[in-house]
DNA sequence: CTCAGTGCAAAGGATTTGCATGCCG
DNA sequence: CGGCATGCAAATCCTTTGCACTGAG
């Protein structure tokens, strides 16, 4: 049998992942938090929390800011702050594969973009080696690349 | 002649190149900023305001805040937001070499670390190529590893 | 049934800003 | 002199927290 995921199957899988990586840690998969990690599911950018709020207007603030902690430290969200104003909230790694930022400093949007595999490895392991020189246990990197969006540098 | 520049030299040639860009866009290299630019010359790691106001005690924090402003903008300093808590400020690239961090997400302290020149030229290489697909405009790049620094993880 | 999750309002903390004064060019 | 820079205090903004209530398992 081939693998045939659907986009809807890719759906449930992320839900499901999601749920078991709550109840491991004891915590509910309750509505809210579906649909706060739907919205972050369905935007093709990283997310502030006036974003997200916008998108589910009937989830309160401070329940989502609760609700992204709750999901970053169970590995589901990965929270960016890249300077002045909001943060920016994805999902994580297994749910999002691994990719870069493109952060425009003009209007704080942030895009996704994808490295070279073979390059990523070799950064991997030059970086790995940085780390283990200065005995630092290494979680993640991030490499984002700054300056200024096609919108902010042309208004078309 | 050899090209036998001394710690002096550094020093001042740092202060010239300050000065410059500050008259340049029509500002002052006054005592504060002065004071300001030495804090974070003599530092091995990027500061946060409390550590350069422990520092440098006379300067008041909104005058170092509005200073850091002005210097980020004539490209003097860079500006580190790595999540929760305060920012890292460090001189910027003319004055110090290019580098990354290793971000310790349990204290919060930030270490220099440096890439492999070779390594660093791929790497911007492939990142320029992104920006252009996506009509990005680069301005600089940012590669920091977040983990757990030696201290932390093994409190000797 | 019970405890984690929610919503509201209020607190918290980092950074910014208004305004009168000081000082560099 | 004139205007940028400073210091203080107050304001702002994002985010977190307290508490009483609701809802998921």
């Amino acid at each position: 049998m081939e693998n045939t995921t659907t986009p809807d199957d890719q759906y449930f899988e992320h839900h499901a992942f999601v749920h078991k990586r709550l109840s491991t840690e004891n915590h509910r998969y309750t509505t809210g938090r579906h649909r706060l990690v739907d919205a972050l599911a369905e935007s093709a950018q990283p997310l502030t929390l006036p974003e997200i709020v916008e998108i589910a207007p009937d989830l309160a603030a401070s329940s989502v800011y609760r609700n992204l902690e709750v999901l970053e430290r169970c590995g589901v969200v990965n929270r960016i702050t890249s300077g002045g104003g909001h943060a920016h909230f994805e999902l994580a790694e297994p749910l999002l594969s691994h990719h870069h930022h493109l952060v425009c400093v003009s209007c704080g949007t942030i895009e996704d973009v994808r490295l070279d595999d073979e390059l990523e490895a070799l950064l991997d392991q030059n970086l790995n080696l940085l780390a283990d020189r200065a005995s630092f246990k290494p979680l993640h990197h991030s490499l984002d690349l700054h300056g200024h969006c096609a919108e902010c540098e042309d208004p078309a």
